[in-house]
DNA sequence: GTATCGATGATCT
DNA sequence: GATCATCGATACC
């Protein structure tokens, strides 16, 4: 089998996560996929590397998400559908964030915020411009634009051929804090970090708004 | 290393 | 017209 480092098999022994996976509470699922490899595209254009940094939204019950009270307009419909879904929104007016829906609450999900890249170096370099690996893809817009996510994989379920998530071996240490960038609801603890990582956007708890 | 700030424009109200 | 689940540059420690 072959592996992307860390142990990760990237090889025909490991199948992709199951969608029971995902229906779980968003906070469960944000923390177990910590470790995991995210792959996205085929063959020479492959991409990917391993999740160190997610945040649980948590649906029609949490302020901060774009779901909270049932909110329903023309770009958050895919939080809406079932579990291990593509939420693919487009932030700050060019920046483009990815989450996988989750079970348990509806309109729950996972943000995506960094990766350690593994696969597909070149590619992700030339895509995010010349800068040092270690910013390739520290937090959700840079994460989107190394691995070529864009509106085309909203509303789209996985696992599927433009994208899989692979388990991770063992149990990695996670740390826990706040999450980055908002103002409602943004005492609650769920962000999630692989301990010791230097791949995550900000290695610590960020500063609060 | 951490904090602050302005650019940015699609999306929503 | 207001609002950002951001980014990158800059200033400072």
């Amino acid at each position: 089998m072959t592996t992307a480092g860390a142990g990760i098999p990237t090889g025909r022994g490991a199948r992709p996560l199951s969608v029971r996976f995902f229906l779980r509470p968003p906070e469960i699922v944000a923390r177990d996929l910590i470790g995991c490899l995210l792959l996205v595209g085929r063959g020479g254009r492959r991409v990917g590397g391993m999740i160190v940094e997610t945040e649980a939204y948590g649906g029609v019950e949490d302020p901060a998400s774009h779901a909270y009270a049932f909110r329903r307009y023309a770009g958050n419909a895919s939080l809406y559908l079932p579990a291990a879904t593509w939420y693919v929104y487009r932030s700050y007016g060019l920046h483009w964030c990815a989450n996988l829906t989750c079970g348990g609450i509806p309109g729950s999900a996972v943000l995506l915020r960094a990766i350690e890249p593994l696969v597909g170096l070149r590619v992700m370099r030339r895509r995010r411009g010349a800068v040092v690996d270690a910013l390739l893809a520290n937090g959700p817009g840079k994460l989107c634009q190394a691995l070529g996510i864009d509106r085309g994989f909203d509303g789209v379920r996985m696992p599927a051929s433009r994208a899989v998530v692979l388990p991770r071996r063992g149990r990695p240490a996670v740390e826990v804090s706040r999450r980055i960038g908002i103002t409602r609801a943004a005492d609650r603890p769920m962000r999630f970090v692989l301990a010791g990582t230097r791949w995550a956007s900000t290695p610590t708890a960020p500063r609060s708004r």
